[in-house]
DNA sequence: AACTAACCGAGACGGTACGTCACGTCTTTCG
DNA sequence: CGAAAGACGTGACGTACCGTCTCGGTTAGTT
């Protein structure tokens, strides 16, 4: 519909590949801070004004190779609400340790003043997750488990704050992130009651 | 002691106070991000050295005018472990939410790879507030409200998290923290039972 | 002849009088350095493709669009080696003072390393007017003026190169090219008694 | 005077040095065209920081360092108008074609539109070679040789410009230079009589 | 009263990354 | 095959900030 016309010769996918793959690697290699567009540039055999079209920012450039899923998929119903959110936080915890050092918290400081990245970050990355404890919440109310869904933001707070903090301020071990979780999850499910 | 000898002229506490002021005040324009020490010498009317006699990174600069307080005094004991930790986290969130935006954020992206300001931060900042978490999870063992008390680290993480993604991450109003503090701690205390 | 199979599409008309028109204006509206051939596509309404099939290089543009004339075109005998030599003059400053500002002193600079281009001046361009200034040198000796021609190199520098600086490097009155030409026709005279 | 404060580190005249040798060893060896900023900065051991501190621009800079003389001293007085005539085409020739290939007529092009170097270039280097022809012309005034002095620009460019074109224009022999001047004279002699 | 050491404002230093721009080529779709 | 559109690699541009260093000059405490 309102796409406009076409013409020109099209992105290369490669192009696409090449920078996301280089960019990865690099972010993995020297982390968030060390992390240099000419590097991506010339790992990748592309030059600078190819990545400079597809993302306005190297934080977006970031944003997008590494938190690249933020699938937002809801986990299947495992029949009870204790057991759906304890998938979901293992998973939430899972993606939070895939990236590489550094990268959510840089990209976390950067967007301040980026409105631009604030808004996509929150309109995509946090609503996904939201979106899926809505989900879940759902099926305990449906189940007849809760009476109300409570304040999603409350719970998202309740769910992600003590994981992104054991991870990335607090420097607990990421193997005990489970017994975290279970921590966790105990407690959200007493004030849900 | 080990002071060395000391000799020439000392330093000039209006300098201190110029820097601090002049820093305080370009956080809060310009955030984190857009902060420079040139402006800051520029601002207080001083020379950079001056600055960096006295910081020995942007970092600590910003550490040390905008995270001031971290005060770490236990509150007052107020007979039950509910009313503690509601004090405890009311304090903590108060302290969050003062720095100018972005500063916690911030300081936290460039933590990784500055080992030195990342160990006084944990071992400093981070430290005290765990100390005050044990203190009065010490007086509700004292009371007979806990059996024994629990992983300090765990209950640290259970406590600033929500506090931390709610201001800093979600965007949550700061007015309505203090409704999340009751929640944070009816989860802890069911928890810990 | 070795023209080679034609085939295909023929090229469009239009398109050489819309980039020649763009390319013009362009060079009048900011000057040589300011120059774009993206610019050019755009206002032309054209392909950077079809600017490229037909001129190697943006120099070349410039030289074919700017540089049209270049006619070479001995003047009528004038009965005289002063009037001949005059109207050569002038005919060489209209020439000079016609192009956009910056074009003759671009072409020149962009001339060191470009081979290609730089014979093609040398034996279009300067090769045309040294041949005039030789015809009417003939003419002189064929009248008796002159015993013998003089090495035409040193007197295209005689003539050429006063108008030149006059124009583009000492910023003279374009008006008062006309006194600078008789000053000039005067002395080659005299040099070449 | 009219000087204010001083303050502030002095610059560091072997960064000077080390900028000026090391552009000019690169514009001899590259030329205009190839000659960076990048470059001279990692030649001379130097931030390009340092550089644009000294020089607005990459123009301003291949200014100063290659066209360093622009002595302007006025020759000895040689007793004839023809003799001072002769020593200052010279030395006018010999400082055209003391500069690296490239330079006066690639610097010539990025006059146009760069209004501050195209003043300096006017009022510093162009004012000063007029200045020793009005010297020598004045000379010629009290000797009696010249009724009175001709208009300088007009002279100006009855000498530069052949000189000129023969040099970066039509390619003419450097060695043949001397065989030009003397022409060059001979009419200007003419004319003035 | 002189000496000395550390302070002071100012600002230059080497380094490094940024994001932009133009070149001339290449690759689409369409006529 | 020509054409418009526009992406491609290359490589320089000039700017900004970091943390250090160097000026000339000031301000204590120590001789």
């Amino acid at each position: 519909m309102s796409e406009g016309k076409q013409g020109g010769r099209p992105r290369d996918e490669q192009v696409d590949r090449a920078i996301a793959r280089a960019a990865r690697e690099l972010l993995a290699e020297r982390g968030y801070t060390g992390f240099t567009v000419d590097a991506v540039a010339a790992r990748a055999g592309v030059g600078k004004a190819a990545i400079y079209r597809r993302f306005p920012t190297k934080q977006e450039l970031i944003y997008t190779v590494a938190i690249h899923g933020a699938n937002g998929e809801p986990p299947a119903d495992r029949g009870s609400l204790a057991a759906d959110l304890t998938a979901v936080c293992r998973t939430l915890a899972e993606q939070l340790a895939a990236a590489p050092p550094g990268v959510y918290t840089g990209l976390l400081a950067d967007l301040y003043g980026s409105s631009g990245l604030a808004t996509r970050f929150s309109e995509v990355f946090l609503a996904r997750q939201r979106a899926v404890l809505e989900e879940v919440l759902g099926r305990a109310v449906a189940r007849g488990e809760l009476a109300a869904a409570p304040d999603p933001l409350v719970l998202h707070a309740l769910v992600v704050g003590p994981l992104f903090v054991w991870l990335f301020v607090l420097g607990g071990a990421p193997e005990e992130v489970r017994k975290l979780v279970d921590t966790v999850v105990a407690g959200v499910l007493a004030v849900l009651r």
